[in-house]
DNA sequence: TAGGCTACCGCAAACATTTGCGGAAATGTT
DNA sequence: AACATTTCCGCAAATGTTTGCGGTAGCCTA
């Protein structure tokens, strides 16, 4: 960062304008072809870099998107930011990833960052104790392009890309149900999240419609420790053939508890999960899952931001479809 | 971004210079306590937030760092990524994210980003095909603080913070001594990474120290498809009664191999490896592993880069040291 | 030779902020 | 009353880039 060139160097030491320096370096057809070879010399030579704050100060956006998330250490988050960021940078823009912590006041204070700093738009995820979707309302009407994702509010006229909630679960169900399972134990995610209500909702519906004898105990815990916990305090009084696990947190915490209790998998019981895909395949028998890609999520978001920023601003929800993954645990 | 307040326009509003606005805002006491007060006010109504550019433009630093990372998808790399993200939070820096995909076009176009962007400092692990390391030289001579991490360069005068290299490996071979294992199958990393040369010669001569009559077999590899593979390989004409594993991706396609062998753990076979922590602990039994966490060395990263802000410039070698994990495995 | 055209280039303003310097008014001192 | 000091504030330059507009040649036409 020592002797940055800048036009005005440039122009100083060719003799010429700094506008024309500018205009000679875009190609502007006002300059001649003898002063355009020059300028672009020299300009190589003393490697010339626009300054991006003087180029941002005018046109006043940056070519940054900014990324929230309750947490980075997480493989479907991961996987999407992995997504964004390829895509991104063809684009030619790049990440400022900000972790909310799952922490209203902390994701206010990410978007108060991401304004300050004129983000060309945001990815968000919004944190699981954030109630008041008015605040996103406000930054949407002030022209931000925001493309919500995963938990997304309950806003109407919106960007919003997220997997298919109740597809998930209604495949899930159907599939538990397939495979003729009678006692069933059915472990969900956070329940005050809307995307665990819409899911609940779905597994009971296609059991009711489906397999109406059939009534699965339901669970919530947002944590490993807590969903091995629910296994074995449930496997002493009763005993289930099947269980189902809504994210791979609660998958990791089911098959601890299985290998304690002594549990065969799938002779015993039989397991299903919805997942992002990695961790399924690390038991074995590998795990049967309902495929959620984070990565694949990802991909769709930045199009979809992509489309925003070139002119397809009505809102749009994108659901990216659930596909069943087989594995052995069935 | 509609009407986004500036000191300008307050000053119109008040009747006062845009010098004098800018003052009071920052408690100079050259301005009145009447007139700081009415300026605030006014700035709070109008949710003034001074334009990020032009602060940039003037001090030519942003208060955004540049990371990195090979991939984003990987436990080690998002943990620290996580870790770095929160400190840089309370210095009130952000993070710019950059894959270089283990491509060191990509890496230096990465890096190339960072300048332009006139980051305030970049983390950087190198990737694995990167060799010319005067790159790197040149940037640090250029006054750009870098902190290197994980997998650093061949350079003298830089700061560094890495894993105990040498010393991770040291306590893995040391631990398996220890456990009596007499035919041991040591599968470590990509063979070109000075990381992994070290290990393995840290490895190595650990057993000709303490247990000469041991000659372990050594393989390498960098992904657990290959891992998996070595492993049946390996077992179809000899047989090991303990396999080391040099990182995760290697436990995970060994892990696959051992129970398509049919081999019990620890009793036909015992495990150990280098791990960040999350992965040992899916398996059952859990896996015995010497600690290299991301999050720890991301928070020395960080901490090595605010150190360095605040003047401490003299170049620096952090390492971070290696804790055994005792799992179920030996 | 006057007028017009083209090719090429520079001036200066605009973006928002910061800051050295200087100036005016108010207050204090002798 | 004359001078000195303090208090408070504005001017203007500087950061680097972009761009509308104006200007200056040179050449051609009538």
């Amino acid at each position: 960062m020592s002797q940055n060139a800048t036009l005005k160097k440039i122009s100083i030491q060719l003799n010429l304008s700094i506008s024309t320096i500018s205009r000679a370096l875009k190609n502007h057809p006002d300059i001649s072809e003898n002063t355009k070879r020059k300028v672009k010399e020299l300009a190589a030579l003393m490697e010339y870099e626009p300054n991006t704050f003087a180029v941002n100060l005018r046109t006043n956006v940056s070519r940054i998107f900014g990324l929230i998330v309750p947490v980075i250490s997480n493989l479907f988050y991961e996987s999407f930011i992995s997504a964004v960021e390829e895509d991104a940078r063809k684009l030619g823009y790049s990440l400022m990833i900000l972790q909310s912590g799952n922490d209203a006041v902390n994701e206010m204070e990410s978007l108060k960052l991401c304004k300050q700093t004129r983000v060309a738009g945001i990815f968000l995820c919004v944190s699981t104790h954030a109630t008041n979707s008015e605040i996103y309302q406000r930054y949407i009407e002030d022209g931000m392009p925001v493309v919500f994702f995963d938990n997304v509010p309950d806003l109407d006229f919106c960007n919003k890309v997220c997997p298919a909630d109740e597809e998930a679960a209604t495949i899930a169900a159907g599939t538990i149900i397939k495979y003729n399972k009678k006692k069933v134990l059915a472990i969900f995610g956070n329940d005050e999240l809307s995307i665990t209500k819409k899911r609940v909702a779905a597994f009971r519906k296609t059991f009711e419609e489906d397999a109406p004898k059939i009534l699965p105990a339901i669970k919530y815990t947002d944590n490993s420790i807590h969903a091995r916990q629910i296994v074995k305090e449930y496997f002493v009084s009763k005993k289930a053939d099947h269980i189902f696990c809504m994210s791979d947190e609660i998958l990791i915490g089911v098959m601890q508890a299985t290998y304690e209790l002594g549990l065969k998998i799938p002779k015993d019981v039989s397991i299903l999960a919805i997942s992002n895909g990695f961790i399924p395949n690390l038991f074995n028998p590998s795990i049967t899952y309902v495929e959620t890609s984070g990565y694949k999520l990802g991909k769709l978001a930045i199009k979809r931001m992509a489309d925003y920023l070139n002119g397809q601003t009505a809102s749009q929800v994108i659901i990216q479809p659930s596909v069943l993954v087989e594995g052995s645990s069935m």
